[in-house]
DNA sequence: GTCATAGTATGATAAATATCATAATTTTAA
DNA sequence: TTAAAATTATGATATTTATCATACTATGAC
């Protein structure tokens, strides 16, 4: 890991976005003279589950998976973030150590503002308070609406759920490279390893997709769709 | 459903607390006159899905529901909110259309504050947005976790922790009516009312708890606690 | 290169859970 | 009050999923 302090100049960061369109020029100045960029590696722990939180930091680059490691060994991915996604908005103004780890699924490059400076334009700025606050509520939204979806689904919904989410969401390509190994698609969608292996087997055979290790080709998406819609 | 018009003036009310200690008088008077009580019956609907969100709603009193109703017939319950929760507090400031549903557990109370008033007081009221956000955030942990919680069990220790959340977390007693009829306990954990039920007996049959109807009696609590933890 | 290790794969079997059937009991509504 | 409907209950069976066993394959360390 190795950390870059830096000015806000990233060319097409939404949360400076939120900044400009909000915040007086001096506070951004504040913020930005003190944030710093750390650079990960694949497979890189970001946050450990337990440690403080001491700072808002969003995903400038790269892609994370937050999740909660059980005493027995098994996990549980809570979710996939992307670029500009807040890393810990989850518990960053209600906790004050994590109750979840991240980890880098490619290398990426994370952003940490100064928890406190934000709080400070919070209380001081009630327009960049509210944008903030729909942020987190959209976040929470999501991850709790998209459980619910998964939920609903047997172990062939759900695999084909998660090959579309990173075709459709991630990617945008039907065309890809797996981030998780099966393991983790199974933590991802509470399956067993083994189970998840037999249906991407299965959806090959049944000539739904391609697998080439961890790289994944979509051959017949609308029928991927009615099992994920449907199974 | 009746609505009756009142000031902020009941004891022990949470959310006023919240205001207090925040927000300057002129405004609470605002909000306060503005502020609809609603009574409703059990079974009663509070919140349909897709209708629109006009105001910042909290229980006062009774107990309610969130849950999504599937096309198939099979609903999905998120929650359970206990009196000075805030029932529509996931989607408030992130959407302008309620996604989920509400109804009524037992004979309830809502508060209804008019949900620009609320908007406007997070804008020129800083330390009222972070308090605000301080209760999103934790509500959505909350649900987050414990969904996660729950995922990890089989259907004994689902089934044993729920027995436990009425107990330990809403009516404080070992001895309690059970709001929810067995499917929606099987709605609430993701399992079918026949496992429901069958655990139950089970339950019963090994003297966990004693059975009366909706009426449930926790014998041994040590042991439900472990079938609770390791189920 | 080669050895160790992790990951992928598949089959056989066991266990958990869902589904279907049916009956008793309770609640609701006429 | 009584009939209809919903809920609770239990058994039998089918289906889904997990577990266990065993290879095969890829990857990284030396």
């Amino acid at each position: 890991m190795e950390e870059v302090p830096n000015k806000c100049d990233c060319e097409k960061c939404d949360v400076r976005e939120m900044f400009y369109k909000n915040v007086e020029a001096q506070y951004i100045e504040i913020v930005c003279n003190t944030k710093i960029e750390k650079a990960f590696k694949k497979g890189d722990m970001i946050i450990e589950e337990g440690k403080p939180i001491e700072s808002f930091i969003y995903l400038k680059s790269g892609l994370v998976k937050l999740y909660k490691q059980g005493e027995d060994g098994k996990g549980q991915i809570i979710i996939i973030a992307k670029p500009f996604d807040f890393v810990n908005l989850l518990s960053v103004f209600s906790d004050t150590n994590y109750n979840y780890s991240v980890t880098a699924l490619e290398d990426s490059v994370t952003c940490h503002l100064n928890l406190d400076h934000i709080k400070n334009m919070i209380s001081t700025n009630g327009e960049f308070a509210l944008s903030i606050m729909k942020k987190i509520s959209k976040v929470s939204d999501t991850i709790i609406l998209e459980s619910l979806t998964i939920r609903k689904k047997n172990i062939h919904g759900r695999v084909a759920y998660i090959l579309l989410f990173f075709a459709d969401q991630i990617y945008e390509d039907k065309y890809f490279e797996l981030p998780l190994n099966r393991r983790e698609i199974a933590e991802f969608i509470g399956k067993t390893t083994e189970n998840v292996i037999r249906t991407l087997s299965e959806f090959r055979r049944d000539e739904l997709i391609k697998i080439f290790g961890k790289s994944i080709e979509i051959i017949d998406k609308e029928k991927l769709q009615q099992v994920s819609d449907f199974g």
